[in-house]
DNA sequence: AACTTGTTTATAAACAGGACC
DNA sequence: ACGGTCCTGTTTATAAACAAG
């Protein structure tokens, strides 16, 4: 014990196989079963894992993305940025992504995934007042959702989620209390299991305290065999981000843990595991209710479920790093028009007045195709580059 | 070597000698020979090291504080948190620092001291929209100034400081190379030290590599005897903290660091530097020109000096802890008003929408005299709790 | 293939301040 | 009242994993 503290990987950031791939379809590694070029036109481009992308017919400067159920979100991710890549800093592609089918009749009907998204969308909207391009995350949020094809309508009504009392998973077998198969450090950052923590609460927030238990409830690996130090990085955590928020009670006497409601991408722990042992239950299993080994005090089980995250349920999050992402533009949101990679071209107000030569520029020399936006005062204050500014808070999911 | 990482303790955060001190004129440590508890009308208090304290004549809420010109800024400090306490989480009161006299009289000439730091406060408050607190730091900064009390107009015409080519700085004697009494760790953060290399050009920015070889230069510590880690610790600042903020040349060719312009503290090295060998030098020596080892290649040597921090002639800056720092009202302005620990009468407009309990209470249950501002949409857009926010960059300066 | 620049995350630690004993 | 310990919160330092050029 009392190893130098070095990072242990536990997210590991995805090499792309695409490097730069101006036009190949299927250079890198194993395309798999599912290399079919069947009904391509003319102007349609294959990528591996069977992802097809055209130009849109009528839409200028718009690609239509076919993804198969069966795709990899990486592959998809890998397909969207090899095509914006193609395009250029200055490109100013969007794509249509159409879930699922392989007929291109389905291009036309494309009211089918405009609805879900939408509501998660609407909220983030609003604060894009400097820059609306934002929000990619959303949009590949609800990509690993579409692309976790066995969930239908379950862990998404409207992102608000009441949750806390239906955890909606399986695993009831006790776990004992030691390592392996339940203990292992789950794929998740410090800042994405305190989403779920307090995302897991009707109203939002959570003390410090709480935070722990739940953390350790369904992480079994913080009670079992993390260092205590774990409880420290928490704390770190909190202080350090911007988005989790102190509040404090009426009386003065608590304090809890919020997330700034524009930042909060309303992860929850069920949005990411994998049903793994039926994978067809559309409806949540409503109260477990694992008798689990709380061994601090607790108050009262209450009908709290906490159901530990089992081995391998857990789909990894996408890192935070969302510089591959793409912006998408979503078919029937007029409202919602997302070009890609062009921060230039927003208005960003005369303001710096930074004295001299290289000053407000922002020119992008590093092609971010979805270049991360802090949707704070940095931009719209500075009136600098708008070249890097915060991340989107955590990450979308990750199919398989 | 290797050593498993510790924090070194470079910034220690002092413990304020007053703990809660009601009423106490000078109960703790050494009084010091300036326990003059002379012409102190009957309304006065007198604190450590000569500092008195007085309701002022006319203004309601308000304290009158004479600084005698030795005082050390800690002892100010701590006797303004000591009355900052006192009024408790809801006072009122604001106080008007008087420098270096102890003559009553002066109370009324209250001009003296309005001109200086009227010029960094502009352009501090036209940022405040949301929070007009913010901003204790830059009376602190003032108040470093005015404790430093041999430089009289020296190190501060207006903050900006066409500084690189006037380094203002004795110090002359060659450092060989190697360690104890140049290559100590200097006293400052890396941010600070950040600040420092960036304000000292004229154009405020720099290249990494630029900041790399300022602070060698100027910190023999990093060039000789710090691990080659301390690069990693400078990108890891520059990108970690809001206030460093990366711009792109026109052509996006070359990446210059800069400081947020709001974020500006305008900290250059030689206002922490003390005049050691000749305190009472008004006007700068003008680019003292010390051959110092470049060992890296670096162009030509130009002009620029590059003279090295020496022995403790660095004075400490207060860590960026702005908690025991006072919201200070200057004399004559008007326009800027700051009332000792009220986030709460600050308007927050009504966009909070967390669903439910505790909600949006301000109710800062800790006293913070000052409360730490985040200047950015935190609050303004998430409209919670103005509790506590992203802190002010970096320090004010410490006498002594 | 090595190095540079930049972004994130993890971990340890130093403190401050409050609570509780 | 005065300590000692624990808990909560804020910062800084350091190492590291990657990405991209
Ligand atoms: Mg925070
Ligand atoms: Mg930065």
């Amino acid at each position: 014990m009392r190893e130098s503290p070095r990072r242990p990987i536990i997210l590991k950031r995805r090499k792309l196989p695409f490097q730069k791939s101006e036009s190949d379809a299927g250079g890198d590694e194993a395309d798999g079963p599912l290399r079919k070029t069947t009904l391509t036109p003319s102007t349609a481009r294959c990528f591996p894992d069977g992802i097809r992308m055209m130009d849109h017919p009528t839409i200028p400067d718009t690609q239509v993305v076919v993804i198969p159920k069966a795709a990899d979100l990486q592959s998809v991710i890998s397909a969207l940025t090899a095509k914006g890549k193609e395009c250029g800093p200055q490109g100013r592609n969007k794509f249509i992504l159409l879930s699922g089918s392989t007929s291109l009749e389905e291009e036309k009907a494309l009211g089918c995934l405009s609805t879900k998204p939408r509501d998660e969308l609407e909220k983030v909207k609003k604060e894009t007042e400097c820059f609306p391009l934002d929000d990619s995350l959303t949009n590949i949020q609800w990509l690993g959702k579409m692309s976790s094809d066995g969930l239908g309508s379950e862990s998404n009504q409207k992102c608000t989620k009441e949750d806390n009392p239906s955890d909606c998973h399986q695993q009831s077998k006790a776990p004992e209390k030691e390592k392996d198969p339940l203990s292992e450090r789950p794929p998740y950052s410090y800042m994405a299991m305190i989403q779920f923590a307090i995302n897991s609460k009707k109203n939002r927030h959570m003390t410090l305290k709480e935070i722990y238990n739940w953390i350790e409830d369904h992480f079994p690996f913080f009670r079992n065999v993390a260092k205590p130090g774990w409880k420290n990085s928490i704390r770190h955590n909190l202080s350090l981000h911007d988005m989790f928020v102190r509040e404090t009670s009426p009386d003065g006497k608590i304090s809890y843990w919020t997330i700034r409601p524009e930042a909060n991408r309303c992860l929850t722990l069920d949005q990411v595991y994998k049903p793994l042992v039926d994978p067809v239950t559309p409806t949540c299993p409503q109260i477990t209710q694992v008798g689990f080994n709380q061994q601090q005090k607790r108050g009262p089980p209450e009908l709290k479920k906490a159901i530990p995250a089992t081995e391998r349920k857990m789909k990894p999050l996408l890192p935070r790093t969302d510089s591959y992402l793409i912006p998408i533009q979503l078919p029937l949101g007029q409202s919602l028009f997302l070009p890609s990679s062009s921060p230039a071209t927003l208005a960003t107000p005369p303001h710096a007045q930074s004295s001299s030569t290289p000053s407000s520029s922002s020119a992008s020399k590093r092609v971010r195709i979805a270049p991360k936006v802090k949707p704070t005062l940095h931009l719209r204050r500075a009136g600098l580059t708008c070249r890097q500014a915060t991340p989107i808070p955590t990450a979308p999911i990750m199919s398989k």
